[in-house]
DNA sequence: CATTATTTTGCAAAACTTTGCAAATTATTT
DNA sequence: AAATAATTTGCAAAGTTTTGCAAAATAATG
């Protein structure tokens, strides 16, 4: 039996199963625990598995549901969202995109009066409905796990829209790749959104710093400023100095 | 047994039963208390569940909370709704206007899978996005009042779109006026909507006999069909039959 | 046939699981 | 409201399984 072989073995078994023990893998192909443990382990390398304990698992390609991200640091969230919200005047026009970061903002906007929002999120527009003077849907294909709508139609329509603010949020923030996101067609459009702004923020709480997302997400450095609940490691800070990009630490009230 | 199997089955009796014990967790995997509460541990960390004496319960996912207003006829509404969620096949394309009617149907057609549904309604979107496979927004200016996308920019977005069968509710119908709306952006909105569909129904509960709004909606009658909860007035009925409009009843089941 | 690469085997260290017990919490009874 | 009973938690020792490594065995190559 050659390598590629078990390899071939090793990662059919995944497609059925989701996850495999070594055990059950000496078994089913035959050769030693120690031979199957290398095949993981240059699987793992090549990342077409994930390894652990025993044996391997499917890779796991998706982000964390929505669901289940709203709660990850919600304090730090809302205390982003604050700062944000202080900053934003009365009756100014703003654009938000969609997450759970700029929900908590949605939150915090409650009680402005006089908004002019624009959004793609289904949940953001529910939330701040109340304090708006007027308020836009972006249009299209709506991610269903997100509640916020996509895709080249809503690409097309925020080409349109010009505001004074506009607050996206970051799906990765990193020394090495900077801003980052986790879908492509979700950084098209949050660039897009960011360019519609006079004021460009951009909110990144702390589980944010490290992280590294699929796509690189560029926008000028001019107007924009990052938000943050934390300070950031040194590496990152060096990072946006480097590209003279400012940055603001939400207070801990 | 793998961890990332023993978390997979966690989370998947958390779909089923939105809390669990350890105690039946320990006899339902087969491993020991402690095992099955380190794992609870990992879960809640990564915010997957949330950790409660004795188990786990779902992770609080904040519903939408639209203020629906409430709902005249609801009941009429919703018999309406199941007949055209009965007649709308598995798989298809599916326009939905705004309002209660619409919303009643929503709910009706949880049920299906694999829909396409386009609609200007957010409470719509929300309610039926677990039954779509494919489900777009129509973007444009919110009225805070509907919750709900009109004006020019909705409008222009319609006119792209095509689908099997469109829904659109009436504001009034009566002999005289036929249909009508309150409002001129709704009423031309609607009227594009209406075009989008192969079939095309019309829902009207009783409540819209001899009601006449200030704008009159004309489409063509080929592919038309009304669908009442009552019996329409003999006036109404002869209405119809001249203009070859054809209705159905939806039966009290 | 010698050399090189791969696989198997054995063993100690590390990681994980089980088990038992005391402290803390919650529910029930008096 | 206090006392009692039942359950859950936190922790540590004992028991298993897995890992990492290196030597021995086997297979492949020129």
């Amino acid at each position: 039996m050659l390598a590629p072989q078990r390899h071939a073995l090793i990662l059919a078994q995944l497609d059925k199963e989701t996850t495999v023990s070594i055990r059950a893998l000496t078994q089913k192909i035959g050769v030693s625990r120690e031979t199957i443990r290398k095949d993981i382990d240059y699987l793992a390398q090549t990342a077409k598995l994930q390894q652990v304990r025993g044996g391997a698992t499917r890779i796991r390609t998706q982000e964390v549901p929505m669901a289940s991200r709203s709660q990850i640091n919600a304090e730090g969230k809302a205390r982003i969202a604050r700062a944000i919200a202080a900053r934003i005047p009365t009756g100014a026009s703003v654009y938000l995109d969609n997450g759970s970061s700029t929900r908590a903002l949605a939150h915090a906007l409650a009680g402005h009066s006089g908004l002019r929002v624009f959004t793609n999120d289904l949940e953001v527009a529910s939330i701040i409905a109340p304090a708006c003077e007027n308020l836009v849907m972006v249009g299209g294909r709506i991610d269903t796990e997100e509640m916020a709508t996509f895709g080249s139609e809503a690409l097309a329509q925020v080409t349109q829209h010009h505001v004074d603010v506009s607050v996206i949020s970051a799906g990765g923030l990193s020394a090495r790749a900077l801003l980052t996101d986790f879908s492509d067609e979700g950084m098209r459009l949050r660039a897009q959104m960011s360019l519609c702004g006079q004021t460009r923020y951009v909110i990144a709480d702390h589980e944010k710093f490290g992280v590294v997302g699929q796509f690189s997400l560029t926008i000028p450095a001019d107007g924009l400023c990052f938000v943050f609940d934390q300070d950031p490691p040194d590496e990152l800070h060096s990072a946006l100095h480097t590209q003279k990009i400012q940055y603001i630490v939400a207070d801990i009230v």
